[in-house]
DNA sequence: CGGCTTGTTGAACGATCGTATAACAAGCGA
DNA sequence: TCGCTTGTTATACGATCGTTCAACAAGCCG
């Protein structure tokens, strides 16, 4: 008598809807072990669905991890957007708003960092991720260049005053959730915002 | 007729100096190769060497690449300070010197910030790299919190300013390794120095 | 010169990696 | 209801991973 297998039942899912899943649960796998246990089988798990359907849909790993990427990135920048919009219209308001936004939750968050170190760990190796990076550099500067313009400082100054404060934040950011002992969220806020007066007053 | 062995000849070191070789090693692999490729293999291949003399001496690869992490940063420290001592005594020139030399080769390198990535991407999962994270980190905005004092800025501002402009280093050099077509080192070096003015300007 | 210590090698092991693919079945049109 | 398309599964494959360990030999000591 032949060994019945035993098959796990499954669903069709509209292939738009698969891919989603199969991006969140990458992303979920990447802030909860790190670039080292996104493995195929491991985000396999994570989803609920077998090992070959990451190759059915996106033809390997890497092109999964790159999706990912984008859609992250594509969170973030909605939760800024939305940090600013909800401040009012207020100048020094907004711009303060898009400076704490990137140093609370969920941005400021040790999972996510996890997710974003494994996206640098790419930058040199894959030509596309790197691509992707200095696109979402450049559209968290812009966004900010608008912010700086807002509040009165000049265009001349307008890229390297951008970039420095881009580099605030993201030095804040970084260390922030890298080792969360050193200093508070609040207290990254603070000199953030302090941190952006010396550097307006001064440019203006 | 049996089939003779071949074995290629090796010396004994100094178990110091071996040690010594196997961290440079690891510190070119990861350089080269990222985190990803920076296996015990590899590794061995680089110090010319067999595998099994990493288990020999560090027990593990992860205990190898907590080393190497020791060592990339005492080499980095040691430029710093050789950086401030070559500036003089003036002390915004060693400021300054300070600053600069982060943002310049051999300091600001896409080699080393993929040996960088590594470490920051085993700090979640293992205990005694974040605990070398954190004291690399305070080492550096101690080194600041002197100059910044040497500077003017007063004690009760010391510690928050010294954040500040450790975050405004620490985006403009993550920054300049991942994508060094955004600005140049030389243009790192003057919105830092810039920055530091605003900074220390509005706080003193 | 012969024996001993031990640094070093290289192969072997089991686990896990990414990918390819044959078999299966869900859902749909006829 | 049947057959077809195709989303999905499960397995197999070769490569590579970290670690272990028996065998080998370099260098020292008597």
């Amino acid at each position: 008598m032949p060994q019945v297998k035993s098959k796990a039942p499954f669903r069709r899912e509209d292939p738009d809807a698969r891919r989603a899943s199969l991006v969140e649960a990458c992303a979920r796998v990447l802030a909860r072990e790190g670039a080292a246990g996104a493995s195929v089988r491991a985000i396999a798990t994570e989803a609920g669905v077998s090992p070959g359907l990451i190759g059915h849909y996106f033809g390997g790993v890497d092109a999964l991890v790159a999706a990912t990427y984008a859609h992250v990135e594509a969170r973030v920048a909605a939760a800024l957007d939305e940090a600013v919009a909800a401040a009012g219209p207020e100048p020094r308001a907004r711009l303060d708003a898009y400076v704490s936004a990137s140093l609370l939750p969920p941005i400021a968050d040790s999972d996510l960092l996890s997710t974003w170190i494994a996206f640098w760990s790419l930058v040199r190796a894959r030509p596309e991720i790197a691509t992707l990076h200095d696109e979402q550099y450049g559209r968290f500067r812009t966004g900010l260049e608008v912010l700086l313009a807002e509040n009165g400082v000049p265009a001349p100054a307008l890229r390297t005053t951008a970039i420095a404060a881009t580099a605030l934040v993201d030095g804040l950011w970084l260390e922030l959730c890298l080792s969360p002992r050193t200093f508070t969220e609040g207290e990254a806020a603070a000199i953030a915002r302090s941190g952006l007066n010396a550097l307006i007053s001064t440019v203006r």
